[in-house]
DNA sequence: TTTCTTATCAGTCAAGAGTCTGAGTAAGAA
DNA sequence: TTCTTACTCAGACTCTTGACTGATAAGAAA
């Protein structure tokens, strides 16, 4: 009996690449492919495969909210990342969304494939890079880079005109508040995202990507 | 006689997809690889293919700046762009550098190879997309956003100081000049950027790939 | 040689940014 | 009802920013 594997990707060439390729394993069976998050989620309820291969940046779903779906759905698929990012910003969050590997796209083929086989074996393989941060991670044991979501609401709408370069002033009108209330709302902002000026929280927002980057 | 092709990518998946797939086409010989601007460059001089396909984002040397330099010595060279990038800051510096192709990642394999032969024809094929931004520059005939290439050494040193978050102070400390000179040269920047503070500078500078995003 | 560019620094000044304290209102939870 | 959270606003105060003017020195280009 061979892997059951669903690839996603959004970019047609990769996708017909990596099919090109893994189809040439003969305990590799390639059941579907899906071009992003939410046609993954629909696509291994429908086919319930052993691996998805997943891609991170994806328009609709990304692969991270698309992990955790699957995971909550039907746990015991296996799911592998594979992207060109290799910061702890999109490590930490697939690794929590629930990915057992994580593998970059300047891997070796034949590594991927090795990869593969070692995950249906329940071993996580990851790689050496995202290792590192995840060691990173738990020695530090940072409060995680979530703070984002302790926003309100109105205070991600003040980080959002902030991240378009606005003074305070401009947000005020844009938002039909007082500037003093931009003020209140920003510095609050600050000290959740533990930054100390607007600029620093701009660069947050965009790294972590809540504005339209 | 086929078309003799050399591929660029720093990711190895992607590379050995293409491989994989374009082998399949009789007319195409692939006679190379590269996973670098750099190499691309060397390789180019060395094979002399017909066509380049080539990614944009590279590390070492990347794909506009392979393009200009490989036009430069061999000016037949077909430069054909495959990323997965389609907005104006990144499709104008391609097509100035001479790129004659550009196609998004998401092409279908056989636009792609289509587009290819089209290319040795002396057709240029670019995707819908670019096509659109080029119909808008040459409409809008924009100061074109190459503001950030007019910026002396030190005035790129002091905007990637900034694009950390640092203040005055920390980047005068950090260039071993004092605040008044540093204050200067973002003055000089934001002029030459045509934006009005450090956040929207620092934006503009992560957006256009000057920092390490 | 003269001119231009680049990098350095100073002084002044107005405006903006950011903090702190305090406070009122509305909605929802306990 | 009471408590809490989110949103709104104000005054006072400090420090940072950014513009403008002007100056010096080194090096390249004309």
């Amino acid at each position: 009996m061979g892997i059951r594997l669903l690839i996603v990707d959004d970019h047609h060439v990769v996708r017909r690449g990596l099919v090109f390729f893994l189809k040439t394993q003969k305990d590799i069976e390639i059941v579907g492919e899906a071009k992003n998050g939410r046609e993954a989620v629909n696509l291994v309820k429908q086919l319930q495969p052993d691996v998805v291969l997943m891609d991170l940046v994806m328009p609709e779903m990304d692969g991270i909210q698309a992990t955790r779906e699957i995971k909550q759905c039907l746990p015991k698929t296996e799911i592998m990342m594979l992207t060109s990012f290799s910061d702890q910003d999109h490590v930490i969050p697939a690794i929590e969304a629930g990915a057992a590997g994580y593998q970059l796209k300047d891997i070796e083929p034949d590594e991927l494939v090795s990869s593969i086989r070692k995950l249906v074996k329940g071993e996580n393989t990851l790689h050496p890079k995202v290792t590192n941060h995840l060691l990173k991670r738990i020695n530090k044991s940072e409060p995680s880079p979530h703070e984002v979501h302790q926003l309100t609401h109105r205070e991600k709408d003040v980080l959002l005109e902030l991240t378009k370069g606005k003074s305070n002033k401009e947000i005020a009108s844009a938002l039909f508040i007082t500037e003093k209330t931009v003020k209140t709302h920003i510095s609050n902002v600050f000290t959740k995202l533990e930054v100390s000026d607007r600029t620093q929280a701009a660069l947050y927002a965009v790294k972590h990507g809540l504005a339209s980057h």
